[in-house]
DNA sequence: CAGCCTTTGATTGTTAACGATCAGTGTCAA
DNA sequence: TTGACACTGATCGTTAACAATCAAAGGCTG
């Protein structure tokens, strides 16, 4: 049921077997199940995905292009561990782009698109009374990337879900209360909003809803984890 | 005098070398002096930057993950050559993005970084007496990124500069009188806008500009070009 | 007992050789 | 003459072994 998000890396046509390790990866930081700081070992990466060392290099090399993993010279990779500064940049970004395409959204109405973002919103309310907390976590940050694809540009839309997963990590890191991802009904919220053609009241609540749980944060302590990992990307 | 860009990947502090080889290709092409659908040989390349097959490699992966090179499995990498569908998502893209980032420059201007790319603007225009194309090229471009970068966000500066690299590709192919690149005094005017605190007219003109350049395409022929190589890459 | 040094084990970075695939060329037959 | 087929050369993808580096454990000395 997860993990339908198909990461096609460019018209470029990258190893399936890669993309599917970067994929496994990716959506597990996206569902907060693997921790900043977390290491990453190429043998450990290898017999869980069975495969050869140079498809895990590849893979984390791409992953590190991306910010979602630190590439440790001798040392090994890990999962990123962003600054203060580049969660609060990261945040600005996210608040810039995605109060322009909701309001670009709502200048034209796309009815049909905007039933299938409803759509996701009823599999977060969901997930929330199965108390399902990585289907949750991922679905609350997925809505955001979808509100991209529904707005029909890849090209924006590759660079959402970069920030969304880098959120991610901040949020397991700078989160108080990580239970609370997406406040209840911001998201539908939003939808209608555009639905009703209010471009900027839909910004509005767009650049709230980011601020909500930007200021969700304390940008002060740290945590650590170094735990499991073969367990961790065996599921989805 | 050029190429003071310093590509430095996230924080993750990758090889200087291979920096360097991804820098040399990146404002190769930002300098229209590789075209797309040039081949890039893995040997030609070893040989051009004196190092092994694996550096190369991996150059050519990350230049990929950027949409600048194009990864064909067992045919090599060529220089990207964007679909007209690719190029319209970029430069709206860029309009979304370069608009919000002016008008937040406006609502506080700040006079000294305003000052450095109003030097930035007389390198662009010492380039034009000088009738020195690449240069011209390179700063027009660049420009954009300065601007991103004036405003502060690197995580924002960084996917501009990607999506600048990108429209050099475009203009590249698609482009008919590709001599004119940023028309004149248009990054002037920006520029007084912004320290007019005049934020509606700023991002006007930021996309006024885009689309001058965007409306300069004609997106049905293509141009395709496999010469020299080891010399191109070699200056700078 | 504490601190420093050495050693050891594991993990990463690099190189080289091998196998697979593709583009171009030449030949043969219709 | 033209089309198809096989061959060849080169390039790419992969694997495996080697070298370099680092972190932790253990022992030595003050």
């Amino acid at each position: 049921m997860s993990s339908n998000s198909k990461f096609s890396l460019n018209n470029s046509s990258i190893d399936p077997e890669e993309a599917l390790i970067v994929d496994r990866i990716f959506t597990a930081v996206m569902e907060q199940r693997l921790a900043p700081k977390t290491k990453l070992s190429e043998p450990k990466l290898c017999e869980t995905f069975g495969v050869g060392r140079m498809r895990v290099r590849r893979a984390l090399l791409l992953l590190a292009a991306q910010g979602i993993v630190d590439l440790q010279s001798n040392r090994g990779a890990y999962v990123a561990c962003p600054t203060p500064t580049e969660a609060e940049e990261v945040f600005a970004a996210r608040e810039l782009v995605e109060e322009s395409i909701v309001r670009k959204m709502a200048a034209s109405p796309d009815e049909s698109k905007l039933a299938a973002l409803r759509d996701h919103v009823k599999q977060e309310d969901q997930a929330r009374v199965d108390a399902d907390r990585s289907e949750l976590i991922r679905l609350s940050g997925e809505f955001h990337v979808e509100l991209a694809k529904a707005h029909g540009n890849s090209v924006l839309t590759k660079m959402l879900r970069e920030l969304v997963t880098r959120s991610s990590l901040i949020v397991g890191i700078f989160g108080v209360n990580r239970g609370v991802t997406c406040p209840d009904d911001e998201h539908t919220r939003i939808l209608d909003a555009i639905s009703a053609g209010d471009g900027d009241a839909a910004a509005g609540l767009a650049a709230h809803h980011l601020r909500h749980i930007s200021e969700g944060l304390d940008l002060s302590q740290h945590r650590k984890k170094d735990d499991d990992l073969t367990a961790i990307l065996g599921s989805a």
